[in-house]
DNA sequence: CCCTGGCTGTCGGCCAGGCGACAGCCGCTG
DNA sequence: CAGCGGCTGTCGCCTGGCCGACAGCCAGGG
């Protein structure tokens, strides 16, 4: 399968409904990225639905201070960007591209045809909507919970998209710096240090070559969930 | 207007789809709750779509620890709990009524069933979805604001539902202790009686007879938004 | 091979907000 | 009208996490 098709048939959660598939295949076009640069701006009018072929696209949320909060990271395989074309209401977030990047952007226009053309479609998107849901709830629920959990728990959720499975332990195969880590967490760079090598510090994590590797998944998913 | 009939507008956007919302009336029956009397429990099964009749229903996470976070508070107009229904996962909450209430329930089946046949509603219902989660990324955009920023800004979402204008300002309508705002913000009753006390202090707002009154919204809106 | 720029490790001061404790206050009920 | 239970007002202590600062460290480019 290329990775094109591929792409594809990761945006359904089961089996991809043929017709529309081809019909929002058909309407999408292609768009490069060079590092840093954007794709949407919070506020935009939707463009369309976006798949991510190559590189890696950031969501975030630019606080008037200045500050970053990072609410997605999208890799090769991911969809997003829907929640605009739904309501018809501004980008709720900012997205740009880290390093060279290519995407597919089904417009606007296209994906409303094709729907209204195969509406089972919107019985899909409803469940993809819901899931986003459920993670944020989840997300708020932790607030209360200590930095060093919502830590844990994030790179669990990491490692199950970008997680390969070795002998050592499972590695995340992402540019991670700490300073992301924090962005997600609205935390600061220096407590995330912290967190994490305390996390090394009881054989729960390595950090290789610049990259993590969670060393034992099954006690870390144990300090997250029943205590 | 009954109320019965005012409550089935609400369940529409703009326009009520004459076929479908005739079809969700038809299946839908009434539930009494009495005070504190659970309507679902996190983790069950959908029972079906809830509509708000009469009384109060409180939409709640409850931490390891017991704590208490108040995500929804549905008062008559409202409806709910159709996540589940879309996902067929367990409910993400628990919702519990407070004081005596009555709800309508469009069963899970009949709910299914209507928009199968009316497929235009999974349009709305999408609609719907986007609009949780936007309140959803608002609030995690907030997580890093200060906490009085945070409760004026949901004294102001909640005047947008529960506010009534008079000559004073907008009376919130609503049972609502400093606990409750507490379990809103994740924070303590203690810090919220600080900050609510300092918005009075600044004449923004006023406690009188157990409930709350805005006094100048244009003040707090603007302390809100722009500095 | 050195220099430069981006990341990581670490320290100390500081403060918002958590937590326990307790005293009014007010309305409801017996 | 006395008493009780739920809410509000207020203190003081304590701590997790913020912030600024600075020193390695390592990889890539000239």
């Amino acid at each position: 399968m290329s990775d094109e098709a591929l792409l594809w048939s990761r945006l359904w959660l089961d089996d991809a409904p043929q017709g529309l598939n081809a019909a929002l295949a058909d309407s999408a076009r292609l768009r490069r990225l060079h590092d840093g640069e954007l794709l949407y701006a919070k506020g935009d009018i939707a463009s369309g639905l976006i798949g991510v072929k190559r590189g890696l696209i950031r969501n975030v949320h630019l606080g008037s201070d200045g500050r970053e909060l990072l609410f997605g990271l999208f890799g090769p395989g991911s969809w997003f960007g829907e929640i605009s074309l739904f309501d018809d209401a501004p980008r709720p977030l900012h997205a740009y591209a880290m390093g060279e990047t290519e995407v597919l952007l089904v417009p606007s226009a296209a994906f409303h045809a094709a729907l209204e053309a195969h509406p089972q479609g919107y019985r899909h998107f409803a469940r993809v909507l819901c899931r986003k849901l459920r993670v944020a709830f989840e997300v708020l629920e932790d607030q209360t919970q200590p930095l060093g959990l919502r830590l844990a728990k994030r790179l669990l959720d990491l490692a199950a998209v970008y997680g390969e499975p070795t002998a050592e332990g499972l590695w995340l195969k992402l540019p991670l710096p700490q300073e992301d880590l924090a962005r997600m967490l609205a935390a600061t760079r220096q407590s995330i240090n912290k967190e994490l090598r305390a996390l090394t510090a009881d054989g729960l994590v390595a950090v290789k070559g610049g990259r993590l590797l969670l060393r034992d998944v099954e006690n870390l998913k144990r300090r997250v969930g029943a205590p």
